[in-house]
DNA sequence: TCAACGATTCAAGGATTATTGAAATATGGA
DNA sequence: TCCATATTTCAATAATCCTTGAATCGTTGA
């Protein structure tokens, strides 16, 4: 993730609604969720969360997919963890007093990478 | 960090003139910069200079200090923490496929946290 | 083919944010 | 006190972003 996108990804997650359907779709996992659906959980009109979904997916931060009459957005998991490393390395320089809460929260819901320490 | 506080602090790195200060002013440590002194690094004048450093410290990732005819300004670690944070816990979930490979940076760049993980 | 559904696009308006230069404020030294 | 320095504030303008509702597009089933 270069500078361009992290400004990018940083302008669609200061938005409200925007947020929250990110939140969504990275709980809905690979699934994702239809436009509809996510206008109706996220409780805005259609063409508004066209209009916020188009701006997530000029972010990089989502996908989408028709299927039949729906398009389904997905979360794009890797952009995310893409600008969290950006925000710890090319933002904060890798500054220990910075990311040392973030590695212990890093350490706690990925247990996968206890691996990748050794 | 509330997502109030999140949604400020996205919208704060969402342009190139202040994250490029947030940069400057992690680099900095505590010693921190003047407000001249970021104008001139950042090649911005002085009033637009302090109308990006109102707003960064509006979103709590700056502090500022007067001292004698200079204001100083630093970067809030603790803030830059917590945004990473949240980014992980409540924006992505704790989701391990995101987090894992900012968990590989972390432990790079803040060995001090590898005792934490015991 | 036609109607219905799911979604996007468009134009208009309002709201917020960014830039600029001039004026104002605060501090320190002659 | 007066001047210079460091910075902010203000007003005006430009640019960008958000919201709304109507119109449009693509897909499916009757």
């Amino acid at each position: 993730m270069d500078q361009r996108q992290a400004l990018a990804a940083f302008g669609a997650l200061s938005q409200e609604t925007r947020l929250h359907i990110i939140r969504m779709l990275v709980v809905s996992g690979p699934d994702g969720m239809a436009a509809g659906s996510i206008a109706e959980k996220a409780e805005v009109s259609p063409s508004n969360v066209s209009f916020h979904l188009k701006e997530l997916e000029r972010s990089g931060l989502i996908a989408q997919q028709r299927e039949s009459r729906s398009i389904i957005y997905t979360a794009n998991y890797e952009a995310l963890g893409g600008l969290i490393r950006f925000l710890m390395e090319d933002c904060c320089g890798g500054n220990a007093e910075i990311c040392a809460p973030a590695a212990a929260v890093a350490a706690c819901c990925a247990p996968a990478t206890k691996e990748e320490l050794q």
